[in-house]
DNA sequence: TTGCTATGCATCTGAATCTTATGTATATTT
DNA sequence: AAATATACATAAGATTCAGATGCATAGCAA
């Protein structure tokens, strides 16, 4: 099972950013392959999706690369940036906001563990 | 404080869908200010976005429609067929579901209140 | 050694969904 | 009389994602 893709829209950047917060530094491969095993496949981040945004991430100097080789492989590392740092702190925590309103919203009970 | 409009995405059929769920027939621009009221205007529906999205709804039947006349002024009712009721517990529960996937992916703490 | 699968980067086309702007018209408030 | 609120709707453009494709190295199994 995973999840229709509208769900995922505007929550990609987020995931990724709190990603690299938790392991400093991470390659695109590692990223997509974190999120399916941490969410069970239920998130998958396709290709087409994941260099975009890490170019964009770049773009806005909220994450630095640096380019390994393994062997003859190429490796692009991101990390984040002080600024990414904050940025990430601000995305993840507007999202906890969101869910709040939007449990209140959609009227969803709390998971009886 | 509005969110960052990219959260809003994906979310906006499961909104309208639960609203009609809740209240058995509602015309857009009340749609609109039932969202802003009830979220203390941290979401806003826009008319672009709205009307569509009920128009989408009409052509796959998860609602149908009904127009009165208040003096001159159409109004537009809209309500939730059968089909529509069971749509939107489906929604719902992917949500849910994908908030708890969130909450452990960003490591979210529930709030204390 | 050949082919399949995995690793690893990337871009492009297209689809979906939203924002902003525009348009039309009636009703109410100032 | 003018501004604001109500109420519908569409169109152009931006964003963002999925799916397809492309290139290349590496490992493993037949």
């Amino acid at each position: 099972m995973t999840y229709s893709s509208e769900l995922i829209k505007g929550t990609l950047k987020t995931i990724i950013l709190k990603l690299l917060a938790d392991n400093k530094k991470m390659y695109g491969y590692e990223i997509t392959q974190k999120v399916k095993e941490l969410t069970h496949d239920k998130i998958q981040i396709t290709e087409g999706a994941l260099y975009p945004t890490l170019h964009a991430l770049e773009t806005d100097r909220l994450v630095t690369t640096q380019t390994e080789y393994i062997g003859k492989r190429v490796r692009k590392y991101y990390s984040l940036s002080p600024t990414g740092k904050a940025k990430t702190k601000e995305k993840v925590n507007e999202f906890a906001e969101f869910m709040n309103t939007m449990v209140f919203l959609l009227d969803i009970k709390p998971k009886t563990a």
